[in-house]
DNA sequence: ACCTATTTATAATA
DNA sequence: TTATTATAAATAGGT
């Protein structure tokens, strides 16, 4: 997990694998000895390698065998009850990183979509020609950039007001550093579920459309949330 | 492992205690599944916590059925032979971290020496008054510094004869930096073992000896290498 | 539960 | 193989 992000398959290369697998062992054996040790627990590890003709275990035969004869006791089914089986697992893993890939992706939007601001402010870029998604998406984050100010213009009133006001009782800017590029690391193999996204009707800004009634309101509003020209997967 | 350095201890604040049960637990659980996944092998984890009535196992009941059969056919003798018991796990490491708290020490001492010998040559400090073993590590170093120079000057002279001498083939001169500070990150529980230093007899430079013979003949060469106020576990 | 400053683990390399 | 180095991952303490 370093100098690159591993992919996690198998290791075909049998040096690298090895390699891999001592490294691996040593720091997994340290993480069960550091878990016990500081939650007081009884926990085993066992390993079959193709390295040694004989398993690798931790604490100790006897300490394994302790946690062995324990764990025995227990019925197969009532086994299953809070056990984190491999499938479990993975949906888990799968679950979370879904969440992150679609986290990674409305970051990543609105990196895009300052930088066009940006990019527009400087004459170099114009947000004409742009669809209807790309604006929409646009005038939220204008809109949520105001907020933001009228937001510290308040803050601002109200601290001047005391006798001291700590210029530390402000949060500081946010910044929006246009010349960020947008980040993608989302190397796992894994595939984005079903939208489920909850997108909202917003108010518009770009358009000068005020107050809490949706734009356009000959459009179906049950659709506007999903898949339309309108929205996307992004914002808020 | 953040924010701050951990204690390897039992934590006896239960909220906390249950928190790194919970996080470390996950973190164990996902290392045992990428190590088999990454190197192909059998393996099992099994931990206890009072907060489960039920053992926690990775991979699964069955997988872990599986690889029980396997380990408790090997006879216990046999186990013992190539096993990671906690006590050879624990001295594995204590003799790691010793090298590692004798390695820094050494460094601290380096940087220390060089800070003096800068400190000498702004005016800041002075080398009189300083004991003999100071002394001798100081002269050390600036004979460590001599022979760098040296080498980089053949280095320069050599590559001068080619057509283009690439200054890339030249090392990069190591940095000495004064201003640097000595660091001391061994906060293990660890003791240092008995001095097993092997320091050796060395070329004198401060006192303008020269050659290989030793300063002070007239002295035990056998016990000049240890214990003496000469030498120290520092240095080569 | 989430966040982030740090510490650890470790992949690639020498 | 062991050591070093640059990065990714884990996680302690805090919100």
């Amino acid at each position: 997990m370093t100098r690159k992000k591993v992919r996690l398959t198998y290791i075909t290369n049998d040096s690298v694998r090895k390699a891999t697998f001592k490294k691996r062992k040593k720091g997994l054996m340290k993480k069960v000895s550091e878990l016990s040790t500081l939650c007081g627990i009884d926990a085993c590890a066992i390993l079959y390698s193709p390295y040694e003709s004989q398993p690798e275990v931790w604490p100790s035969p006897a300490g394994v065998q302790r946690v062995l004869s324990k764990f025995r006791k227990v019925p197969e089914i009532e086994q299953s009850k809070k056990m984190v089986n491999q499938e479990g697992f993975l949906s888990q893993r799968i679950t979370k990183v879904s969440e992150q890939l679609k986290k990674q992706c409305k970051e990543n939007r609105e990196i895009e979509m300052t930088q066009l601001i940006f990019q527009s402010l400087i004459g170099k870029a114009s947000i004409h020609g742009l669809n209807m998604m790309d604006l929409n998406d646009i005038g939220w984050l204008i809109d949520q950039n105001l907020k933001e100010i009228d937001k510290r213009v308040d803050l601002l009133n109200k601290t001047s007001d005391g006798p001291q006001a700590s210029s530390s009782s402000v949060a500081p800017m946010p910044s929006v550093m246009p010349e960020a590029t947008p980040r993608m690391n989302v190397g796992d193999n894994v595939q984005m579920e079903a939208n489920t996204m909850d997108s909202m009707p917003r108010q518009q800004w770009t358009m000068g459309f005020g107050g809490d009634e949706m734009m356009f309101p000959f459009w179906d509003n049950t659709n506007v949330n999903n898949n339309s020209i309108w929205s996307n997967t992004f914002f808020p």
